[in-house]
DNA sequence: ATCACTTGTGGGAGCGCTCCCACGGTACCT
DNA sequence: AGGTACCGTGGGAGCGCTCCCACAAGTGAT
């Protein structure tokens, strides 16, 4: 590898002199094109090795008009980023699968006021070719900002059934029937739904699948026995306390999230309550959480690794898309994996 | 906010025919140059505002030949990353130091040989204006490619006496130190020390830090008392199991991590030794697993926040320094702040 | 009135790339 | 033989900015 005359680092330019073509053709070559004889490739290729060159990204992107990067857009502190596992193992599906491609990803926060303004500042300079979107609440104007400014986007969790982004879901519904007719092929009967929160697409379908899962086994739906939780602990602690003193006889529990059934794990013990011969106990998200308890718990496993690797998927192809012509074919396009309730103790 | 006309973003000679003025004035308008009368200066802000102009960063980084960007490299598997507290600290110290800069941080993981290669690649196209280095080991090579690259960087932890890079650090020697003598004082003689990777430089101060507390006191440094840890639970394990073969009459550990700790502290439950009565236990970083073991543990708490913060404060000066002229002051940076003894229940 | 500065401003040149048009060469038809 | 088609290739134009030189107008000393 030499250093280029100049001093600097070597351009296209000075590649295609040292290797007797063209500039045009030097692009060519580096970005794979095949309308390149191989003697001219593998020419062109030895230049490069030999100065060393690397394409500068500013340049290219000037008069391409694309950046090569995409934006993991967390729209929460960077607190709750580090204490869910759900954002790290959707960074981990989406790290490997934009592991063989150019594209850089960038991570960025957006709790509080001051960082949301500096997102959309962000996005109007078009500094990213895409964004992922995790994590939205129903009300959020991100969505349709990005809309606004034409972006790709990629959303995990719709914010509703009419949901115009690009989405990628677990199959929240199906989640919760199969720890209900769980519960049921238990034995129980008197099974409680603490729910997440009630603005958020995901928490509404698990209450859906609650309560068909019940129907369709022929037990009415006693709505004494729903109660609203957040995803926390503290929500849980409260959420049971509550159902305890309305629903003293109830047998099981089935949690929107693995926390929130911590918390009312707390509260049923401190009732004296044993899990799971009096109380079964069935979580959501089989998170480490779940692992540890004691006993350890019942949950309802979500691909979130697989989740990040479908919305990089889907993002990429919306980008290549809107590239040359405007094919807006605009289907819908809506992903939904399948869950897997892994079976432990405590139910 | 008015769209251009030409349906794409407004560029800055929309803006100055707008604002009737020249390209120059403009950019000189937007980069806050003071040679620009006021009333110009409104006429321009006027006109900025209408249009709705924002730069195009890639035609700024050509002309300019800087990104504004700058990369936090992490040179340790994403799991580490998530799974240690000193990350997010850092990473929350580094975001509120940045956060009114125009500066944009990325997040780069550099665990595995693909990876690596990658970030090579991406360093040698000088895609950041300038790199933070955490936890770096004593052999990497990548410093050495920073500094041929000619690339500002800030290590945190120095890699040896002799470190060139500008770096930041916390003080391991002092703090190893107060621990050391914050068990003489409690009347503990005979004090083992379970240290950290002998390859890390900061873990070798802290050594040096429990030998000359132990000979400042007057008293003679047993080297059997000196095991060999790595930071891990595992290892804190390993090595206390060691000790108390060797030594059975010790009455103290100062473990280099609060891991490693709570790794001895399984070994001293199990052997019988209550914790403070018959052996008390010190730990390094004063991190959440402190809080929460039982009993609390007494530990050296590090500024990582502050840490973090400090580094973007020498990054930037060097970033600056290094735009005009070539100010090879070459003064080596090195700042070490003070650590704190948080005393617990343990000691 | 002249000179020497300073201050604010306009605009040319150029950053390193991609896009695309034009051109010579070969191959295959009529 | 001429015509048509398609390669592979060279290089002009232009992406939107910053840098810097040139210049007009103002200021104050001589």
């Amino acid at each position: 590898m030499v250093r280029s005359r100049s001093g600097g680092r070597p351009t296209l330019e000075e590649v295609a002199a040292r290797a007797g073509v063209g500039r045009g053709t030097v692009s060519r070559v580096i970005n794979g094109s095949p309308r390149v004889s191989d003697a001219t490739r593998a020419a062109v290729e030895a230049a490069v090795a030999e100065l060393g060159y690397v394409p500068n990204t500013a340049a290219r992107a000037l008069a391409a008009n694309r950046t090569d990067a995409i934006a993991l857009v967390v729209p929460e502190p960077e607190t709750r980023f580090f204490a869910e596992p759900y954002f790290s193992d959707m960074l981990k599906g989406v790290g490997a699968e934009l592991s063989d491609t150019e594209m850089q990803l960038l991570l960025i926060f957006a709790g509080s006021d001051r960082e949301r303004q500096r997102l959309a500042q962000y996005l109007a300079a078009h500094r990213v070719d895409g964004v992922l979107l995790v994590s939205v609440h129903a009300d959020d104007p991100l969505p349709d900002l990005l809309a606004q400014l034409e972006i790709p986007a990629v959303i995990s969790g719709p914010r509703s059934a009419q949901e115009t982004l690009t989405s990628v879901d677990s199959d929240n519904y199906g989640g919760a029937r199969s720890a209900v007719e769980h519960l049921l092929a238990r034995g129980r009967r008197r099974i409680a739904h603490i729910t997440g929160r009630l603005d958020v697409y995901g928490a509404q379908r698990r209450i859906d699948g609650y309560r068909e899962a019940l129907r369709d086994a022929g037990h009415a739906v006693d709505e004494d026995l729903i109660e609203p939780g957040d995803f926390t602990e503290e929500g849980g602690r409260r959420a049971m306390t509550e159902l305890l003193a309305r629903c003293p006889d109830l047998d099981a529990v089935f949690a929107a999230s693995d926390v929130t059934a911590a918390g009312a794990r707390q509260v049923l013990r401190e009732a004296g309550r044993r899990t799971p011969e009096d109380v079964a106990l069935v979580g959501y998200d089989d998170s480490a959480i779940a692992r540890h308890m004691e006993p350890p718990l019942t949950s309802v496993r979500q691909p979130i690794e697989e989740m990040g690797r479908r919305m990089i998927d889907l993002l990429l192809t919306e980008i290549a898309d809107r590239r040359p012509a405007v094919s807006r074919g605009l289907e819908r396009r809506q992903v939904v994996l399948a869950t897997e309730l892994v079976e432990r103790t405590s139910s």
